[in-house]
DNA sequence: TCGCATCGCGCG
DNA sequence: AAAGCGCGCGATGCGA
């Protein structure tokens, strides 16, 4: 059932076999740190448990280095952040191990999560510092701890569900860590000399941005202006008669000067510079691959976040680096408009269900009740999953609410209770942190001004508890279709075959293979996706339907 | 020289 | 503060 790895003092590593509450079964094994991979090589030939360690990152990076899949594992530590706040959990648990990001074991465990560096080592099992965290007695009375909590749980196989599937997103982060996005370091250089000029020597501009700037200067009148400094450039603007407030993109578009257009060309070309230039590529493309660091949970919604390199914000114009090898291809799966969809399978919204039908929810919405326009549609729904109240969105709610009645109430409940301070709580049960100090301070006021100001704080609140549970759910359908994609994948590469993850972004996956394997992997994609649906949301007849392209680069994906 | 806040912009 | 959610990260500017 369970097969639980612990350090030891001296170098060592436990493993115990332990039943399905958590309770041994069997002796514990002691093996030599280095000696790990083989014993649970062996172990995992032989039944395929599901491995219990306290974080995944520290654990099984070592392993894949050895060539040592597993099929499944649960990351206490994730698990026990889960756990900690979920309004599923009923009495409430309290974790006895440290949180994910919490890197201190003199840490308070219920703390606040205090967003420390995590720093997964990379050489070793456990990093030395790990010896004086939890040993293998606390780590079996904590899963014993986490086990109970989902047992007597009202939403039991819900919690079981999440917690399994962000075990397999803590498995795949490493795995796609290691295998990273194939990139092509002389393709983004071409890209960047074209647009840019030849690469500079460090510190200087390139000569097309150099030349742009000088552009600038010459029409604004400003002939020392450095035009990355927004408070120079703002009283420069002032001065050439260009009123604007701040000196955003979206706002100077609204001024008529001859400055505006190459100012803007000026920032689009320093932002390709500065973000994923080529201090980027020396700094995260090694041996053809940009491997960023994935941080599982690492979004209070559940999302993944990043580490290193702007993983998750790759810009379309440099997309076209990542390439497949020779002989490869990158599948590109994308879920299509998956938040709607899922307020749509939360709220039970038939109607909604019967729109999204099609590939392209927005046009069936469209097709229902805003006379046909795609753009109104698309405006009305995501504001009501954002919460928008002015503009052309707001405009369009009631009109939504008259179509998707059970769809908008959900979403205003959200809002609703937020503002008031209670927890909301995703499909599967992950809870919303409690409210900050300054929704707190915010209920107590005197003044009006403070009344207004507290009102704000709580409206605040409000947007981000309604967004919570559609995100945050969206994010539960993303893992669970990631994890059986997973699964499929491994079965595919058993016949021999290159197919792996490699890079993932919220609602899309991009999957490197072999030629012959790309439309296996692209069915493969789609089965996953039907199976998460049925998973988070059995009987529910809402699809989830995906854009897949097999392509050679990711820019020519959609 | 460093840490920290702010601005700005990339992604979903 | 884009009309509204969630992030990461680089450059600048300021105070220590």
């Amino acid at each position: 059932m369970y097969e639980l790895v612990a350090p030891a003092p001296g170098g060592a590593a436990l493993i115990r076999r332990l039943g399905r509450t958590g309770r041994p079964t069997g002796d514990t094994e002691c093996v030599a740190q280095a000696e790990l991979p083989e014993a649970v090589r062996r172990i995992e030939q032989r039944h395929g448990p599901r491995w219990v360690w306290e974080r995944t990152a520290e654990v099984y990076p070592a392993l894949l280095t050895a060539g040592v899949e597993v099929d499944r594992c649960h990351d206490l530590s994730l698990s026990a952040a889960i756990l900690a706040s979920s309004a599923f959990v009923s009495p409430a648990y309290t974790p006895r191990i440290g949180l994910p990001g919490s890197t201190d074991p003199d840490a308070e465990p219920a703390g606040v999560l205090a967003p420390g560096p995590l720093s997964p080592f990379q050489g070793t099992l456990f990093e030395p510092a790990a010896a004086r965290g939890p040993g293998i007695d606390e780590l079996e009375d904590e899963l014993q701890s986490q086990l109970a909590a989902v047992a007597r749980s009202p939403a039991a196989s819900r919690l079981r569900l999440l917690l399994a599937a962000e075990s397999a997103g803590a498995l795949i982060a490493i795995e796609m860590q290691q295998a990273g996005m194939p990139w092509d370091a002389a393709v983004h250089d071409a890209l960047l000399t074209a647009r840019l000029g030849p690469r500079p020597s460090p510190g200087a501009r390139p000569a097309l941005l150099e030349a742009k700037a000088g552009e600038l200067r010459t029409l604004l009148g400003a002939p020392r202006l450095n035009p990355d400094s927004p408070r120079e450039l703002m009283q420069a603007l002032h001065r050439a008669g260009v009123e604007a407030r701040t000196t955003r993109a979206w706002e100077l578009r609204q001024f008529r000067h001859p400055a505006i257009t190459p100012l803007l060309e000026y920032k689009k070309m320093a932002r390709l510079l500065s973000a994923n230039g080529w201090a980027w590529i020396d700094a995260w493309v090694r041996d053809g691959r940009f491997r960023p660091e994935y941080v599982v949970g690492g979004v209070v919604t559940g999302r993944w976040a990043s580490r290193g390199g702007g993983a998750l914000q790759i810009p379309a114009e440099v997309r076209s680096a990542a390439r497949a090898l020779p002989g490869h291809r990158l599948v590109v799966a994308d879920a299509a408009q998956l938040e709607p969809r899922v307020l749509a399978a939360l709220a039970g919204d038939g109607a909604m269900a019967e729109a999204a039908r099609g590939q392209d929810l927005y046009a069936g919405i469209a097709a229902s009740g805003f006379g046909g326009d795609r753009t109104q549609a698309k405006v009305a729904l995501l504001g009501a999953i954002y919460g928008a109240t002015t503009g052309e969105s707001g405009r369009l709610m009631p009109q939504l609410t008259r179509m998707y009645p059970r769809a908008v109430a959900l979403v205003e409940q959200a809002a609703r209770d937020g503002e008031r301070g209670l927890t909301v709580t995703t499909h599967l049960g992950r809870s919303t942190p409690a409210p900050s100090a300054r929704w707190r301070a915010s209920q107590r006021t005197t003044t009006a001004e403070e009344q207004r100001r507290g009102d704000a704080v709580a409206r605040d609140r409000g947007r981000f508890t309604r967004n919570f549970i559609v995100q945050g759910t969206a994010a539960e359908w993303a893992e669970c279709w990631m994890a059986d994609l997973r699964g499929r994948l491994r079965r595919i590469r058993r016949q021999g075959l290159t197919a792996e993850l490699v890079y993932f972004l919220h609602d899309e996956v991009v999957i490197h293979a072999e030629e012959a394997a790309a439309e296996a992997c692209a069915a493969a994609a789609r089965e996953a996706a039907r199976a998460a649906g049925r998973l988070l949301f059995p009987g529910v007849p809402v699809e989830f339907p995906l854009t897949v392209a097999v392509v050679r680069s990711y820019d020519q994906a959609k």
